[in-house]
DNA sequence: TCACAAAATTTACACGAGTAAAATTTATGA
DNA sequence: TCATAAATTTTACTCGTGTAAATTTTGTGA
């Protein structure tokens, strides 16, 4: 350890005995450097302990290195699970992710792109809230940074979009559910905030009268993100009103089917596909707890390594390409269906 | 719209006939400038839409209003709430969050802090791993960056802990479930990663002990945060193999109870607080998910709200006074029982 | 109206890097 | 060994803002 202490890259270049552009180069790809330099370079390193001031560095460069990453709602442990898997995409690209939850609202949702602004992002991934989603703000925020979206669509915004195939998630679980038993109710908000549940519900009704039956639309009242709570309340009325045409209950999304089985539960209605039970509920999504719900949860996962893989990769290649592309693209992935207890 | 566009504090000075200097306090404190000198700047900044270049700003300031917060894994939405909570804060605060999650790894954890350090914040709020975490390095980074640990204590690390009195709130369960019928076996981990864990345990043994009942610990293998897999899998052993003595189990965290419960109900074991039950299950924390479970959890709800607030009031005391504190500073918050239907 | 202190503003320089263009060094082939 | 091209390094200037010190303006009281 020397005396002097390093505060700048003046100072490393000064006892590393080499220029500051060229310690400047080395750090902005250290192959561009002469290899007898960069071993220079990284003795000294190694001694002296010295890293770029990150606000200086940014400053200059016409990119920074940031990427964001929107998501509706971190309370969700889905979409946790999501930004961790996309988070650790950014990093293994060379990037540094900033993560921002819009909380379910609107407003938060275009203050955190108001944020990302602020930081000159290279771009942005953004899982829009939907329906409530500030269409026109999002889509001039689009046309400043390069934007991926995931999750839910909204229109012509971003450079590209890359979720799941209601069509045929829906298909699968109405198909498996009609085989195996009666054909399914389908539960869910009269108003959703997802895009997602529109297509889900459209795809149920096709599904149901491909396969020859009446669809069934069970359409609750509910407002914001607590769907479980939703579930629950509106699960209990639906169960003891007896709005159920049949003895099989497919809700829009894992969360409500949660509340819903929770619901059944205190009612005392047992649920799950052997001879005594009366209901059969199932799911969509493979939300991390539907492992451990009693029944465990019958439902579809989305193919969220796929959506999230091919995520970065495009904002990757628009980022590297430095264009924008010229036609926008949309790739949806299949869902599995995960055969557990409830159905 | 004037033709010219504003591209920084310079142009910015100019179309608003004031000093660019001046420019500079009146964003740093509008209050800071006199108020005839205010209006004109703010009327400037409706007609030319101007914000200072945050890494210019952040490159010169001594303090960033960058607040790291950094919480053990966010995937658990019982740390997702918190650090919801949390961000309000700071932002109501005048200061700007950024969220990182360790990801349930002590690498992730360090990791976090380099990239903190490299952000010079003005301080930081760390909910550390506990067990696993790197103590030394830990400590380094509070000496350098004011830091505020909550939810896990670090012996000595940071300038202080708010978390909640873990003796208090398991002798308030262990208290309840006695009055109300069998006295609980204690079900967790053996080599739990949370200190919190270890301090339950003890507070089990003590309450107990004073009602005059023998504890009973039932201690599974198991690694990592996937506890609800814990909770199912060696609760299903535990169930079997007759192990508990008592009719009653107190599981050291509501995933825990959530695992147990989905492996009671599996095994066909009724649980709850009815006649025809044959089983009591009781958690702690009061996670987002416990209301929801077969049957709802009676559990014990951590005072989180409190914990936020003052472990954000307290980093923003020593920011402003610039000072560190004197003597390291602990608080512990009550729980309050969550009666449900499980026990 | 004037003197004077207090407050606000301006001047001037600093911060820590990126990056074109110029200068130097290195590698290649005869 | 030398000329030459290619690669690397250095010189010199730039980015957008903070801030101490110097200057100017403002408000106050006589």
């Amino acid at each position: 350890m020397v005396g002097r202490k390093i505060k700048n890259m003046e100072d490393f270049a000064a006892v590393s005995g080499i220029s500051r552009p060229t310690i400047s180069k080395y750090f902005n790809d250290p192959d561009s450097v002469r290899v007898s330099t960069r071993h220079k370079i990284e003795a000294a390193l190694e001694k002296h302990e010295y890293r770029p001031n990150i606000y200086a560095v940014n400053q200059n460069r016409r990119l920074t290195k940031n990427i964001g990453l929107v998501v509706p709602n971190l309370t969700d442990p889905f979409f946790a699970g999501i930004a961790r898997t996309i988070e650790g995409l950014i990093i293994e690209a060379g990037f540094n992710p900033l993560l921002l939850s819009s909380h379910g609202g609107p407003d938060q949702e275009i203050s955190n792109l108001d944020s990302l602004r602020a930081i000159k992002p290279a771009g942005v991934l953004l899982a829009p809230l939907g329906r409530e989603s500030l269409i026109d703000q999002i889509a001039e925020f689009a046309r400043e940074v390069p934007t991926v979206l995931f999750d839910a669509n909204l229109d012509d915004i971003g450079e590209a979009f890359f979720g799941s195939d209601n069509n045929q998630s829906i298909g699968l679980i109405v198909d498996y559910l009609c085989r195996s038993g009666e054909p399914p109710t389908f539960f869910e908000l009269k108003t959703p905030i997802n895009p997602n549940a529109y297509k889900r519900r459209s795809a149920y009704v096709a599904a149901m009268e491909q396969l020859g039956h009446e669809p069934q639309l069970v359409q609750v009242d509910g407002q914001g993100w607590n769907f479980e709570e939703i579930g629950f309340h509106e699960g209990k009325k639906v169960l003891t009103s007896g709005q159920l045409s049949t003895n099989t209950v497919l809700c829009s999304n894992d969360r409500l089917a949660i509340g819903l089985l929770s619901a059944a539960f205190e009612n005392g209605i047992k649920v799950g596909r052997s001879a005594d039970a009366s209901l059969r509920i199932a799911g969509h999504d493979d939300h991390p707890f539907s492992r451990f719900t009693c029944p465990s949860l019958t439902t579809v996962s989305q193919d969220y390594d796929a959506i999230s893989a091919r995520s970065v990769d495009s904002l990757m290649a628009m980022i590297e390409s430095g264009e924008r592309v010229s036609s926008r693209v949309e790739k949806l992935f299949d869902g599995k269906l995960v055969m557990r207890g409830s159905a």
